[in-house]
DNA sequence: TTGATAGTGAACCATGTGGTTCACTGTAAG
DNA sequence: CTTACAGTGAACCACATGGTTCACTATCAA
């Protein structure tokens, strides 16, 4: 794949941000509008705008205007390549110092056991 | 913490360069030279030392200067806080395409019955 | 001592980024 | 019809980034 690299570029460049990590938990939580986002986050609608199209075009956020108003909402793409990544070097990481995180081993399994329960 | 959010920033930059990743790649392989990595990637020497002074900075590389080369291996940051983040919101993803997962079976199911019911 | 080697830092360049303002379009609503 | 509102695009700004060259230091080796 030739995508794959300027992908994770895309990717990673786009959560590199601050203020577009807080876009994407306020939309895991509902979606939102333009307006909603750049008073949320004390920004000009057009700054604003610009942080969205980057989210959009890393895919992790997708929009759709009807009437004046166009509605954000999170995208179809769910890191998986990115976790994928982390994951792959954080076993390199692993194997070369040798020890575990608790925390993203608890919230592995707890998302196991939330896939698990879903399957069934 | 006042940090994490800058940290967090600071680590995804540094992975959104693809030379970059290809060196905590080769890095997981063995510890290089700056002079290593510079041909590796096809650059400068001065090129190559800005780059691992990203990923130093980042936390992701640490170098040790002995004699006239410095040796670059993987640092003690092991993507913990990325791998959660990137985790959790994963999770975050996951629990809203449930949601409508549901609700599109929940109208398609009503949906049925209507149907079910008009053909009587 | 002399020369090659490894890295460093400053300066420079083109391009990208995060943000603004301003002028504009299209839509909603009194 | 008129006014207000949501968004868009262009232009601009300061600063960061990814890369270079060049001049330099420090070290290794003959």
């Amino acid at each position: 794949m030739v995508h794959y690299q300027a992908r994770l570029d895309a990717t990673f460049a786009a959560l590199a941000d601050v203020t577009r990590r807080g876009v994407l938990e306020q939309l895991g939580g509902s979606d939102a509008s333009i307006t909603d986002l750049a008073q949320r986050f004390h920004m000009t609608l057009t700054g604003m705008k610009k942080h969205v199209s980057v989210l959009e075009q890393a895919g992790l956020v997708i929009t759709e205007k009807v009437g004046r108003v166009r509605t954000c909402k999170l995208g179809q793409r769910r890191l998986e390549e990115e976790a994928a990544w982390i994951e792959q070097h954080r076993q390199l990481w692993s194997a070369r110092f040798d020890a575990l995180d608790k925390l993203v081993e608890h919230l592995k399994r707890k998302e196991k056991a939330n896939a698990r329960s879903k399957r069934r």
